[in-house]
RNA sequence: GGGCGCAUAGCUCAGUUGGCUAGAGCGCUUCCCUUACAAGGAAGAAGUCGGGGGUUCGAGUCCCUCUGCGCCCACCA
């Protein structure tokens, strides 16, 4: 039955059995296995928009490995793919992939061509397209994405069930993102505001709080003088936004703050634009900034909000959704002051202010450049801008401290891995400042499901929206007509306008457990699956990804949405800098999969401990390359000595001590790769088991390998046979998750049926002890130092052996005398007593 | 400012409830064409376990403290 190759190659195995698993649908979810039986996986849906990232494979990875072992754990496996392919980045992609920009003002054309399918001239000026349109070519592209990313997955050895599969964009995810979003609706979860939110001017979009950072910018100081209302004197303000002088409604300083405590309650002229603005004590106001008196301005900054909120200020919006200064001249200001900003960009008007106060003798000194924190969209590349504009929010803690304290109940549900991480979630629940900001104003997502009745003069009723039923999901309000009105209606007095906004990426995708269990419309799969036992994801988007789910499992379903919760690390420069595009050192996962073989390149990922920001190491892809090798190599020189009696039981087969203490150490290692696994440690698991395995080939198959040969007769030799078969297949079926392609190769050449579909091992319980076989190996590394060191070959004979060992080790040491004699070429061997095992050997005389 | 992590051979890292004479791989040195494997094998050199203090019969492992690196969060006038 043994049908082993004469030269064992990892050449092609990839593709040949990639091709094979998927025929032979064995990674299959058994959707009749009862809950308890079945291992689910939140699989995180790629973004679709560019190429695989060797951070994809590092930790896709970590999860197959998971999966693999589980499914030889005996679990019914749902590990489903996701892609992604809403949102912003498709929609950059497409817009450079076909050199066009989306223009909703522009009427749709049914035959329209991009001018480009693929890297269009730097120079091309992109051509403006409807919507539709748009979004048509979104759809197109993200299906060519798709196919090449599913390419490499199976290059990579995902056991993925395809039939399972999933986008963020398609109708089903649509569906069931809206039909969660009308239920937070109907429960008060979800509500619509006209308030004050961080806006992208690029994009024009409003942006969440999880979805921005800071960066460090060049600013300047510039210190500016009010003059006070009662002629006396001046009150003098630093601020790094002069241009916002204009946006100025009062000024702030702690209430505690002896030096303007007499000035409460007085006013202040606005330099340049004349507004009379009071000066107010507020707690957020420190004292030791600046001067220790600020302006407010509607707005710099998210303190100037909560002020304005909280001391019920007047508004004086001047910087518009494009991020250049409004036309209109707010309430109070000086209208010829004003015209000679309006219209300009931020920065220009900032240049223009400073000249002005200049002039005008109130900019005090010259600015102090510092570098200072901003704000800024994580995608994008200006510095965000607070205006005011009407947007969805779903309820997540931000403010309520009891739904905060319940999400971060949520959080202590889970098993996190590593631990540590769980530190991170809470810390960011317990530091939120506002709603779920869940619209954007882009065109590539789920619509929200919403329309709006107009009134007599054709304005939106915004506090009583028209939602449509569930059962005729997904809706696009764009095109669909709200119950009880009809299409001539839209945008008329008296009629209805749908709402243009999508759902933020993170609305939909903070649903995945849902849509890939297809929730309420295949109860029972969903009930098999839900909630999911593993959500494998990177700790960056602990804040968004993770968060997000828990909340909405905790507003739908009372629970948290997985048992277990396993974070990946980050891949480092050899350098040990964070890897990334724009730095131009990436190496393509393909490259490596052809250089190494795909399961070197797992080797790599699987050795790194779970959670643990790890080195792009080309070194560990070729250790995992001589050890996919070695597994080949040793499985023909096992399966060499023949077919074995596999029925006669296993006790009465392998009799030698020193065989059986093999098995005994494999036992052990059976039993903490089984833990490790367990734990979700695969790494652990990976080293047992290579450490044992590398000991194995280089000590226990050389040590027995003379007796394997019938150097001492049949059932001597029947013994080390049965006991390297039992270890052969309990190391293939241990290497199977890590090393998916060797192991199933070297596994074929003696079975029918796949590694990936057998039993993951148990223990023999032979019985042996351990550590019988240690001082045999000692001695013969004594004998292999001697010979190189006489710089003999390995084969030399040793004509007289003197062991220097204590009394307890004689016995075991006599267990082991025939097998060391062959394996050292060994003529005489005597004992003698001695405090250290030590030993003397005599080479013979070449000649 | 708050939280978290890391610091062990030249490099990348193991070291699970304290028992280590501190390990592995790579790299380095030497040797060996040995019928499983020369895209291999054998052997070797190499570390005051970041510094200091403490608990203990015993600390890389526990406690305190300091230093350095990294990450997350924060209202950043």
């Amino acid at each position: 039955m043994a049908n082993i190759p004469d030269k064992p190659t990892l050449d092609g195995i990839e593709d040949r059995w990639a091709e094979r698993w998927e025929a032979d649908g064995i990674y299959r979810f058994d959707a009749t296995a009862p809950r308890e039986q079945v291992f689910s996986i939140d699989t995180p849906p790629i973004t679709v928009s560019g190429s695989l990232h060797v951070g994809h494979v590092f930790s896709y990875t970590h999860t197959d490995i998971v999966a693999r072992y589980q499914r030889m754990a005996g679990k019914a496996v749902f590990y489903p793919m996701g892609w992604d392919d809403n949102g912003l980045p498709t929609e950059r992609r497409v817009q450079n992939f076909y050199g066009v920009r989306c223009d909703p003002s522009q009427p749709y054309d049914p035959g329209f061509e991009p001018p480009f399918r693929g890297d269009p001239p730097k120079k091309h000026q992109a051509i403006p397209i409807s919507r539709p349109n748009f979004l048509e070519l979104c759809e197109e592209l993200v299906v060519v994405d798709e196919e090449a990313f599913a390419k490499q997955w199976r290059r990579l050895g995902l056991s993925v069930d395809w039939t399972h599969d999933y986008a963020t964009i398609d109708e089903h995810s649509q569906r069931v993102s809206q039909r969660a979003f009308l239920r937070n609706v109907a429960r008060g979860e979800a509500y619509t505001q006209e308030a004050p939110t961080m806006w992208d001017v690029d994009f024009r979009t409003a942006v969440a709080q999880a979805e921005m950072e800071d960066r460090d910018r060049p600013g300047a100081y510039h210190k500016i003088a009010f003059a006070r209302a009662d002629g006396a004197g001046a009150v003098e303000i630093d601020t790094t936004r002069p241009e916002l002088l204009a946006a100025c409604v009062a000024m702030v300083a702690h209430p505690d703050d002896e030096r303007y405590q007499p000035l409460f309650g007085t006013t202040v002229t606005v330099p340049l634009y004349g507004q009379e603005v009071e000066i107010r004590p507020h707690e957020l106001a420190e004292p030791d900034k600046g001067t220790g008196v600020a302006m407010i301005c509607t707005f710099g900054d998210t303190t100037d909000v909560t002020w304005w909120r909280e001391l019920d200020l007047g508004m004086r919006a001047i910087v518009g959704r494009d991020g250049r200064i409004l036309p209109e001249v707010p309430d109070g200001v000086d209208p010829a002051a004003y015209a000679s900003i309006a219209g300009l960009t931020v920065k220009q008007a900032q240049r223009a202010v400073v000249e002005q106060l200049t002039e005008s003798g109130q900019l005090l000194g010259e600015p102090r450049p510092i570098q200072h924190p901003v704000k800024f969209y994580e995608k994008g590349d200006r510095p965000l801008e607070i205006v005011t504009s009407r947007q969805w929010y779903i309820r997540n803690g931000g403010r309520g401290a009891d739904l905060r304290t319940a999400l971060v109940k949520r959080g202590a549900e889970l098993t996190w891995h590593p631990s540590h991480m769980q530190h991170r979630y809470e810390n960011w629940v317990e530091g939120l400042n506002g709603d779920w900001l869940i619209s954007r104003q882009r065109f590539f997502g789920v619509p929200i499901p919403a329309w709006y009745r107009l009134d007599d003069h054709g304005q939106p009723l915004y506090d009583d929206p028209l939602l449509p039923d569930e059962s005729i999901l997904p809706i696009d309000p764009s095109t669909d007509v709200p119950h009880g009105f009809t299409a001539e209606q839209r945008d008329r007095p008296g009629g209805f306008a749908g709402d243009p906004d999508i759902f933020d990426t993170w609305a939909t995708s903070s649903l995945t457990p849902q849509i890939a269990g297809k929730w309420e419309q295949d109860d029972d799969l969903f009930d098999r699956v839900f909630p999911m036992d593993m959500r494998p994801q990177g700790h960056d988007i602990i804040r968004t990804w993770l968060f997000s789910t828990i909340t909405r499992s905790h507003y739908e379903h009372g629970v948290a949405p997985w048992k277990h919760a396993a974070l990946s690390g980050w891949i480092l420069d050899p350098d040990r800098k964070k890897m990334s595009k724009s730095k131009g050192n990436v190496v393509t996962p393909m490259d490596l999969f052809e250089k190494y073989g795909t399961d070197a390149v797992r080797y790599w990922s699987g050795s790194a401990r779970p959670g643990v920001d790890t080195a792009f190491s080309e070194e560990q892809m070729k250790v995992g390359r001589k050890l996919a090798n070695k597994l080949l190599n040793v499985t023909k020189f096992v399966l060499g000595f023949g077919d074995v009696d596999d029925a006669t039981p296993l006790a009465e087969v392998v009799t030698d001590p020193i065989d059986r203490s093999m098995l005994a150490k494999l036992d052990d290692v059976v039993g903490e790769a089984t833990a490790a696994f367990e734990a979700f440690d695969y790494a652990r698991a990976l080293e047992r088991t290579e450490s044992l395995f590398w000991w194995f080939c280089d000590n226990y198959v050389e040590l027995v390998k003379g007796r394997a040969y019938e150097a001492h007769g049949a059932p001597a030799a029947a013994s080390a046979r049965r006991a390297l078969r039992v270890a052969l297949d309990t190391l293939q079926r241990m290497f199977a998750p890590f090393l998916p392609f060797a192991a199933e190769e070297a596994w074929s050449w003696w079975h029918d049926t796949s590694v990936h579909r057998s039993s993951w091992p148990v223990v023999s319980d032979l019985g042996g002890e351990a550590t019988t076989i240690d001082p045999v190996i000692d001695v013969m590394t004594h004998v292999r130092r001697a010979k190189t060191e006489a710089k003999v070959s390995q084969r030399a004979t040793v004509a007289t052996l003197t062991v220097t060992a204590p009394a307890a080790l004689h016995p075991a040491l006599e267990l082991g005398r025939s097998d060391l004699l062959d394996a050292g070429s060994i003529t005489q061997m005597t004992l003698a007593d001695g405090d250290a095992l030590s030993s003397d050997t005599v080479l013979a005389d070449p000649a």
